[in-house]
DNA sequence: TCTTGAATTTAGCCTCACCTAATCTTATAT
DNA sequence: ATATAAGATTAGGTGAGGCTAAATTCAAGA
């Protein structure tokens, strides 16, 4: 008789740990460059680093990654792709969430985690439309073409900026949930212009003024967790 | 060290199979009373028998069946309560889907299946809330109250009415998607009156007059898919 | 009552995606 | 140049949830 076994492979995805493991190694790779470790990656999923070293080898059979012994895996280019897909889920998710359902930031997270894996493409892009096409998420993070395709990124952390210096925000790092509460609840919210009142270098404090000439002082781990531009480039495709 | 095993227990629902397998428990029993079968279930979840045995023995074992061998399984109280939150988010999800993503009869039965398992009970409460708390789905089917009540059901197939009853329909059956667009089309949907002009116990064709003086003439397998009620009964709370 | 076929259960396997413990590699510091 | 520690891999499990094939049980008709 036979009980269909797994030939959903077509519409489905790769199984949904994988999306994780490739998410995790591009996530990786934006944010430090190069390859990704093991331990990097265990550390991002909760898991083993031997679980990772498995599951990095398989990642290589199914031509999702490249992978040397020793030296961590890269994402191939359909890696990327699928990472990129996931990445679109995810922040087209985080972002229903946030405007249609009334979810504040803390709550958003780990609910589009798990939604991210359950939705289908057709989902993803009917969402997207519902929503209007945004092209960045509520944290400011852009979001992948249905193509594949993401704006480059020249936003660089508040506490690299230069007194002085006119910047807008451009996103706000969403691990932390009590900063993304410190933040929301001050309105430092992606789109907002400062200007750079001081830069201390000896506790990495950073002195800012909005546009209401209210004055924040941030210490150093919020000034590394708001990302900031400080001109409007608005072009460019990239890895 | 530990890589936080399965300790998220609590806000997790059971496993999610264990979901699959007490909806089609359920299911079962609404539709044909009594204890569900190892067959059964194993169809309705296109598994094998064998596979649903073991797994009512371990359902038991967790509290959610009373099980008896080569009798088939039925649900707890807690079963009841666990399958009914299924059910719940389902139905809403599939709501969402057809009034606010633009999706067809068709699609939505396969999308909701695998979303409902994905979904946080907030996200199902903030759901309901969107949709402006429906009592009914787009099928007409009654949604189970968050406190895992259901409107007990006195819909019968229009197969089963009486020349000249009047009757409005409840909600039509939604295993087949040729049915579904059939009525879709014509907008032979919940909540429209109808006169029954013609059982002709023959051949089971059922020739039906809407309010615009409209005539059907349904065919036996339409006939018994689509439910009516006879008259507005609007309580009671039943398993 | 006996036979027989359908339904069910049992027994024994398999794969996935994890784990721990033990064994490499590699890079770094003396 | 080498010792050592950090990081990575291998080896050998585990549990969930499937499967097939071989019993077993039940129910129904002769």
């Amino acid at each position: 008789m036979g009980y269909e076994m797994n030939d959903l492979a077509e519409s489905r995805s790769p199984s949904s740990s994988v999306g994780d493991y490739l998410k995790a190694v591009w996530e990786l790779a934006v944010t430090s460059g190069g390859a990704a470790s093991t331990k990097d990656v265990a550390a991002r999923l909760s898991i083993s680093p031997a679980s990772v070293s498995n599951m990095f080898a398989r990642l290589q059979e199914m031509g999702l990654v490249r992978y040397e012994r020793y030296r961590g895996a890269t994402l191939t280019e359909r890696g990327r792709k699928e990472a990129l897909r996931l990445v679109r889920r995810h922040r087209l998710i985080e972002t229903f969430l946030l405007e249609h359902l009334g979810y504040d930031w803390q709550e958003v997270h780990e609910e589009a985690e798990r939604l991210e894996h359950a939705v289908s493409d057709g989902f993803t892009e009917r969402l997207a439309e519902l929503l209007g096409h945004p092209d960045h998420d509520p944290h400011g993070d852009p979001i992948p073409s249905a193509e594949g395709t993401l704006e480059a990124d020249d936003s660089f952390p508040l506490s690299q900026a230069a007194t002085g210096q006119r910047v807008r925000i451009s996103k706000v790092r969403d691990e932390d949930a009590a900063m993304l509460d410190y933040f929301g609840d001050r309105n430092l919210v992606p789109g907002r212009w400062l200007t750079v009142r001081e830069v201390r270098t000896v506790d990495g404090v950073v002195i800012v003024e909005d546009e209401e000439a209210e004055v924040y002082a941030l210490g150093e781990p919020l000034a590394r967790s708001m990302f900031v531009r400080s001109e409007t480039s608005d072009l460019g495709e990239g890895n």
